[in-house]
DNA sequence: AGGTTGGCTGTTATTTAGAT
DNA sequence: ATCTAAATAACAGCCAACCT
């Protein structure tokens, strides 16, 4: 076995070559691997296709949920949100209680994981606005609405440099995870200038399907804009816009 | 290509137990 | 004391869906 005297200690792989740590000092050696075809049939290879497929339902389902927010998501996403909300969807998943290991779902599973989910990650809600709001679903009628009482927003929202308006945007999505469709509906205010001058109270309403047994999303957003010669634009293409998961009712 | 999960085998070297 | 077999340890590769 290969054995490095050298200084320069490396963990991972270079071509053929593959270096790692023990409790004998770093070590290297060729690599090695296994069969494709085999993890898809080998018995012995069951939990591991169980994983795969719970974990590829929860691609799935943050498909369906990135696609029902596309509208608000195109200004307000980061490149590695995908991940993240992978990530999310699989202990989502886990927390099925009832399913079978490999049939564990979403449905089954604790959706009110994703509340507080940030899709900007360089830019997140909860340390951009800070102006209270409630965010209310009624499965009852649809709606699925937020509130904010009148708010200065100079003092309220910490904006990224350059800002000099910005918008309130929401979102309210009804998602069937098992067919993979959904119902959405979204709002903004108008463009406001990030000043000192207190808004008018904003009362949001996104109305779904009334007495849907599917979970329902709320998810609320800032857009950032800077006006310049009296034309608005999206500020660094809405690289530091916030949007976030606020709340959610899983379901009947 | 990388990031997101957990599970399992193939490969290899080293350590330990057993045998001569 | 020395050789050999088995146990141990560690990582790569691979699967699943999807996006940038």
């Amino acid at each position: 076995m290969a054995r490095q005297k050298g200084i320069i200690k490396l963990k991972g792989t270079i071509g053929d070559i593959t270096f790692y740590k023990t409790q004998d000092g770093h070590l290297a050696r060729e690599k090695g691997g296994i069969d494709a075809s085999r993890i898809k049939s080998d018995p012995a290879f069951q939990r591991t296709r169980e994983n795969g497929s719970e974990f590829g339902r929860a691609g799935k389902a943050g498909k369906v949920l990135r696609t029902a927010l596309r509208a608000l998501l195109l200004n307000s996403a980061d490149g590695r949100m995908v991940s993240r909300l992978t990530q999310q969807m699989v202990k989502v998943i886990q927390a099925d209680m009832v399913s079978i290991r490999g049939l564990r779902n979403v449905i089954d599973g604790e959706v009110d994981l994703l509340v507080g989910f940030e899709f900007n990650i360089r830019g997140k809600l909860g340390t951009s606005l800070f102006a209270p709001f409630v965010g209310t679903i009624d499965r009852v009628t649809g709606e699925i609405s937020i509130d904010l009482a009148s708010f200065i927003p100079s003092n309220m929202i910490a904006a990224p440099s350059g800002t000099t308006h910005f918008k309130i945007i929401s979102a309210g999505a009804e998602i069937d995870f098992e067919a993979e469709t959904f119902i959405e509906a979204h709002s903004e205010t108008a463009i406001l200038p990030w000043d000192a001058t207190a808004t008018a109270a904003i009362n949001q309403v996104n109305a779904v399907t009334p007495a849907s047994t599917k979970p329902l999303f709320l998810a609320l957003g800032v857009e950032f804009y800077q006006e310049v010669n009296g034309a608005m634009y999206p500020l660094k293409n809405g690289a530091f816009n916030p949007l976030a998961v606020v709340k959610v009712d899983g379901g009947v």
